[in-house]
RNA sequence: CGAGUAAGCCAGACGAUUGCCCAGCACCUAGUUUGCGAUAGGACAGGCGACACGAAAAUCCAUUCGUAUCGCAAACUAGGUGUCGGGAGGAAAGUCCGAGCACCAUAGGGCAGAGUGCCUGGUAACACCAGGCGGAGGCGACUUUAGGGAUAGUGCAACAGAAAGUUACCGCCCAGCGCCUAGUUUUAUAUGUGGGUAAAGCGAAUAAGCCAAUUCGCAAAUAAAACUAGGUGCUGGGUAAGGAUGGAAAGGCGAGGUAAGAGCUCACCGGCGACAUGGCGACUUGUCGGCCCUGUAAACCCCACUCGGUGCAAGAUUGAAUCGGGAGCCGCCGCAAGGCGACAAAAUAGUGACCCGCUAUGCUCCUUGUAAUCGCAUGAGCGCACUGGCGACUUUGCGCCCAGAUAGAUAAUCGUCCACGACAGAACUCGGCUUACGGCUUGCUCGCUGC
RNA sequence: CGGGGUGUGGCGCAGUCCGGUAGCGUACGUGCUUUGGGAGCAUGGGGCCGGAGGUUCAAAUCCUCUCACCCCGA
């Protein structure tokens, strides 16, 4: 996953907020809008509930590596937020990857590819 | 073996798959810059045609220079692909000190403010470090210490207590006066009231039987005066031994001394001062002196020394960019229309805490916009050996390049092993301090047990 | 990243500069008042001053460290 995706400015955060749509859940939940790029712009939110710089990094590294195997299966020209909750520290790395993908399937941004 | 104390070291390892950031190299694409070449030749003259534009220039051209276009080459920048290399800490943390660096300010003066605080040294500097001095703790190894000045001044010391530093409440002692008690002496009065008895205090004398009377002596009583002793009250004085309190009570303790007492005198101890001794010094040791002066300066303060402010969101470059647009107000010039914004006054703002001062400037409101690059990784750098030093540190030599992101990179998953992984993530950079925390090793001390 | 501030009864705040008694409002308990409630009046309880160490005879207050929360900065 290149930078170029990342979500940078508080602009373009608030942006997506304001205009978003919401999905919940127990390790995370999705907050996505419509942008007028062509491509996927990911950005990644963890608070200071989850503990120091330490578990706020680990917890933000786990999501883009579950993440980075589904990117070819996410429709494209979206803005999506990742809000990081506590059991992503903690969850076993299959179940965090079988959430991601329903919660992109409840979102309506995933794609099947062969 | 246990307890303790000091110092040092490490910060999971290996493999597989999928990924991230930076730098170098190679190739490709795009852009910029530079260099080279090309963008017509020739005419007596003129014309025609030709010539990318301009200048040197005065017919055209050639030539030269500049610009433009095209081609080639090189360099740089950006993007992509491939390859190779590197990629968090001992505290990266807290932001508590000290510096570098950057901008602002920096004629001078006044008065403040802040910090440090035993000595000597180390260092770029420090509130850090080392070695010592004095104090404190520990059986010890050792640890720890904001440790100048309280005779420069001011303040404070609640409650309690007589009193919190020139004080006298009680007590103790002395003197005077008054009262009370006891004793002694003197004087005066009275000892036929009741009972009892021959007899009226007792005895003696005048004196003879009794009584009375007189005198003397004795006994006891009352009153007055004087003296002595004791008690008590008041007044005056002496005293700092003792006194419920308090964190602290006027050097401690003993002896002498005194009316009672007191460093009033003396011995010892402690403190202070002077002199001498040793030491660069803090200080140590000794002698002498007078005899003491409470505590608190992390209370104000005094003394000595140090200190300009703000901080990489500093700041620089590019960029329309301390921007631009609109409305209102103020001032100045002008008869006015209109123009201008102090280089009058006033005002405002900025300044180095503040003031004198200095500098700058029209002011207020609304709207819009606020990006990229650099700073930014060769540094008071690290490692090894060596020189000097008890040591902190340092001299010299050799070797090394060791994160540089910008929503923020070191990972995710799986497997094997072991000690089963604590605290914890760079953000301009260093030197310290403090706080959090897992494990290992070594020296030393004390105790117990065995040989 | 840098700078600054605040922690005191259940809640909102004084007191800290200049050290000795911790107070105010509200809430709570009891009583009075009222037919009853509210309001009002009287009265009472409730705090080791965020935590640890130090200075001092004595610390909410002074000093050091630490924890939590809040604010500001192109």
């Amino acid at each position: 996953m290149n930078r170029s995706y990342s979500l940078k400015r508080h602009k373009e955060f608030r942006f997506t907020y304001r205009v978003g749509k919401h999905t919940g859940g127990r390790l995370f939940a999705l907050v996505f809008a419509k942008n007028r790029l062509r491509k996927l712009q990911v950005g990644l939110s963890a608070s200071k509930k989850l503990g120091g710089s330490v578990q706020r990094n680990r917890a933000k590294r786990r999501i883009r590596a579950c993440l980075h195997p589904l990117l070819p299966n996410i429709r494209t020209g979206y803005n999506l937020v990742v809000v990081l909750r506590e059991g992503v520290l903690t969850e076993p790395f299959p179940s965090l990857m079988r959430e991601m993908e329903n919660q992109l399937k409840r979102a309506g941004l995933w794609v099947e590819k062969p």
